[in-house]
DNA sequence: AGATAAACGAGACGGTACGTCACGTCTTAGG
DNA sequence: CCTAAGACGTGACGTACCGTCTCGTTTATCT
């Protein structure tokens, strides 16, 4: 539960006990944070894992051990940041109104765009999701469990109160309210303001309501 | 009126009659066709202009004279695909039912990314404009004109009929339109079937609806 | 007699009358001053024949009409320099010293080494002739015609007078005299002092003296 | 004393202890292969370092790593060549005829452009030392080690012996020694018989000599 | 005077090579 | 056994030149 998401790839259970030193948190971190700041100077297509490496103080080898390609890194660079930001409030008990409780979904990532750098290392992040097989599936993944199975379940819960139609389908649902934000931040490089939140969920909302 | 799209160098209205060679309309073709492929085969980061001059017979010279960068070239091949199977019916002056004339605005593209390799393809070329500041220019200077603007009239004209809400915005009805499909697409590399875009569209009026 | 020795294609014999306009003498004038200046400025491998095009406001379909290659428009444009200083005093004929005569046959060399960026254009010029073979035939031909057929003549002379010894070698003799200047000038890249000359052709005539 | 000449770069004595990999002597000596290869087909000015990395599969990095233009790989090429067939016989201590001696200088290259395509790749080097400051500078410091000075120990001793003028100039008589080799071989592509080098010692000598 | 033809400037073209950067792998030495 | 450092083969980058070509203009001679 409150078990560390990233990274990953340390806490494969089936590990029997090794000798040795074990992976270097510090070096991990390094590299993290050298990967979120390349991608925002440099964008996807110029990220370089030799700058990685050079500014992380930390050698080729150690990133290519841990990471599988230059998108899995930057799709975990990006995400180890939500960590911090993420549903202050218990988004699956909380009896608060729908329309907070679908906003908690798409919060944690307009608040990391609007800060410092995040816009345009968030872009470089998803266009390597998008650009690479394996860098999308952890991206995929991620979605899935922080954004699609909540919406689900407040949308399931919703349709039982009749608040929103019968046939809901939550890939159109997560499309609409997930999409938007795509469109604005990646292709039209648009700010995102405080107000923009509530007024693309009440459209989405009001797109799954009955009738 | 019928004038061709691309390549917009071509007909720039201010130059003056130059003597020596023209721009050759073989080599052009060839390029666009070789990065049209080339990004379907190897997306946008893998994307090479050496392969693309070398499938095309073209020099990167000649390439790099008439495209700023590769990512201009992508999203000019990518664009040029569209110009065949655009609007088939006039857009602004045909009394047909309101969703069919939303849907028109989308179909261009659903269509193209349905054959062969047009979804791998429009992707790569998605990401280019993303990743590149140009070549962004270029894809939101298309989409404002053909998308945009037509949606802009269409939905000024509903307000007027009261079909949709007052205060209506025209980029939260573009995002709304067009995120759900990117998303789909690009990030959750999904299927678009034939019925997507009637869903959608219905969606995206219900969303505008007033009250 | 007086007949000019640039361009020699200009003066092909067999060439009947033709049509149209000449080769114009203002264009060659400014490429052969360009290729002496980019060669001054570039070195031999340096040398472009686009930069000369340019800066001679010629074309290069003009450089490529009327020289073979870029190694035969650098000898011809060092050569040509040499036309104005050469010999002011008639060379076979003169009761000169013999020290002066031999001298003479070098000194033009010398002089326009001296001159401006001399060297440098001069360097890039041998070493065209060098690298190339039909630029080497031109150099040959010039040298064959200005120093070895001229020295010849002399040595000839002084053999009969008994001054040099009998079994003389008009090879070893040119090379004994053209060859430390070209040691000095090329490879080493040292200056050619003012009484470089007459220590020079000291030390080759004692070098074939008799015995 | 028995230290390699080549290449210098890796007895840099400054050197602390380094972690990873060193400079792997394979790649260096393919390299010095090829080089010397291209030279004598393509010459200097048509030598192209994609050919050599290619003919000796290394890559352009680790040429320009090691080496800091063509020119000086050029001439590394060269002189390596001749570390094989350097002075059998001690020069500065053996009581041999003064003319031995001092053709033994001058045996090596001689001997190497006699052997295969030593007469182009030799050709070649010389261009590239003439035409480079760094490949000259490389090419004057081996000229001043191998032939310079052991030449002006020579030149020094038969001057008290009185067999030469007393006001000899070791650059005169470097220059009266090798540029008429450079002449007959570079400029003039002629062949040097075995017994050039005997004829050619001789006259120098004897335009040394005392009066 | 008009037609013919050659030379010219400009510059686009398919290529080759440049020197640099990045990739992902491998090698060494140190902790 | 992990780590930093960094050399390696591979290959792409964007630029510069190569030598050929295609334009439209200008100039000289021949009908």
């Amino acid at each position: 539960m409150s078990e560390q998401d990233l990274p990953p790839e340390a806490v494969e259970e089936g590990e029997k006990r090794r000798v040795g030193p074990r992976r270097s948190e510090a070096s991990t971190n390094a590299v993290l944070h050298a990967a979120y700041i390349e991608l925002s100077e440099h964008g996807w297509r110029g990220f370089s894992v030799d700058r990685v490496a050079k500014n992380a103080r930390a050698s080729k080898q150690t990133i290519y051990r841990w990471w599988k390609s230059a998108a899995c890194l930057s799709v975990d660079a990006a995400l180890g940041r939500l960590a911090a930001v993420r549903t202050p409030v218990g988004v699956d008990s909380a009896p608060a109104d729908v329309r907070d409780r679908v906003a908690a979904l798409i919060e944690p990532m307009l608040l990391a765009v609007r800060t410092g750098d995040g816009a345009h290392a968030w872009r470089g992040a998803l266009l390597a999701a998008a650009d690479d097989q394996d860098a999308g599936e952890t991206f995929r993944a991620w979605f899935s469990e922080k954004v699609k199975i909540p919406l689900r379940h407040i949308l399931a819960e919703q349709a039982l109160k009749g608040a929103i139609r019968r046939d809901w389908d939550i890939d159109l649902a997560t499309e609409l309210l997930f999409g938007p934000i795509w469109h604005r931040l990646i292709a039209m490089r648009g700010p995102v303001p405080e107000s923009y939140s509530r007024r693309l969920v009440e459209s989405v909302l009001k797109a799954l309501a009955p009738n």
